[in-house]
DNA sequence: CTGTCGCCTGGAGCGCGCTCCAGGTCAAGA
DNA sequence: TCTTGACCTGGAGCGCGCTCCAGGCGACAG
């Protein structure tokens, strides 16, 4: 049940660095040592810090996502703030995906015009 | 139909440092100057460097950007690889989408554990 | 005539998110 | 016994994409 660094680093696609910085910046306090002071990854670290990276690889910066380890280290009292957070965070998603549909549209449209070009 | 480098960047919607940086970097090539060396943007100056935002803004890295411009400046024969370049970046863009929306998914799904939770 | 304004240049600096490095500890295998 | 390998720490360095700065120039307003 408990990971070492490198496995948690496999399982959730992150380096040890990543890991180790994570630690150093707050987003991953309280992650168990061993007798000569190795990290030992619980399954509930790995899902904390697969959550962390997924709000990270969906945009979050670092200053929101501490807000939320935060929260999360703050128990039960702070459930709903956690869940107002990630709501605006499905907020964020939803306007970076109509952006990026927007920029999309304009792309195609001049992919079409080379190509009305291109028949001449 | 000139502008200046100001309206340029007011209409476009970015700093003049960004317009002077893209051409320090030749994305910009090819701007005429007044005759005490101020740039004086054409109407086809401005379309170059909103589809170069925009291509920017959707995740094109500016080593691509770069070749994109360098595309451009090498007339119609590069058309073909315009097309094809603005292709890949258009499924870039169906691929962020879709990861984005993956990572949503995850996102709502701790949104309804956290509500489920709440309602004990 | 003197601001002040918008622009010019080369080059330094910055914020973000890691990533790498030097120097060290312990454990297990040959 | 020696080596290898995974891990530790504090701190420096990096890549990207700008952003800012100092010092200067020409044009126009008061």
């Amino acid at each position: 049940m408990p990971y070492t660094p490198g496995e948690a680093a496999g399982r959730i696609g992150v380096s040890i660095d990543t890991i180790r910085y994570y630690e150093k910046i707050g987003l991953m306090n309280g992650v168990e040592r061993d007798s000569v002071g190795r990290r030992v990854f619980s399954e509930h670290d790995l899902s904390r810090l697969g959550l962390l990276r997924c709000l990270r690889d969906s945009g979050m910066p670092i200053a929101r996502l501490r807000r939320f380890a935060e929260l999360l280290e703050g128990g039960d009292e702070t459930a709903g703030q956690r869940t107002a957070l990630l709501e605006e965070h499905d907020r964020e998603i939803d306007e970076k995906v109509a952006q990026l549909r927007l920029e999309q549209k304009r792309v195609r449209e001049k992919i079409a015009w080379y190509r009305s070009v291109a028949e001449h």
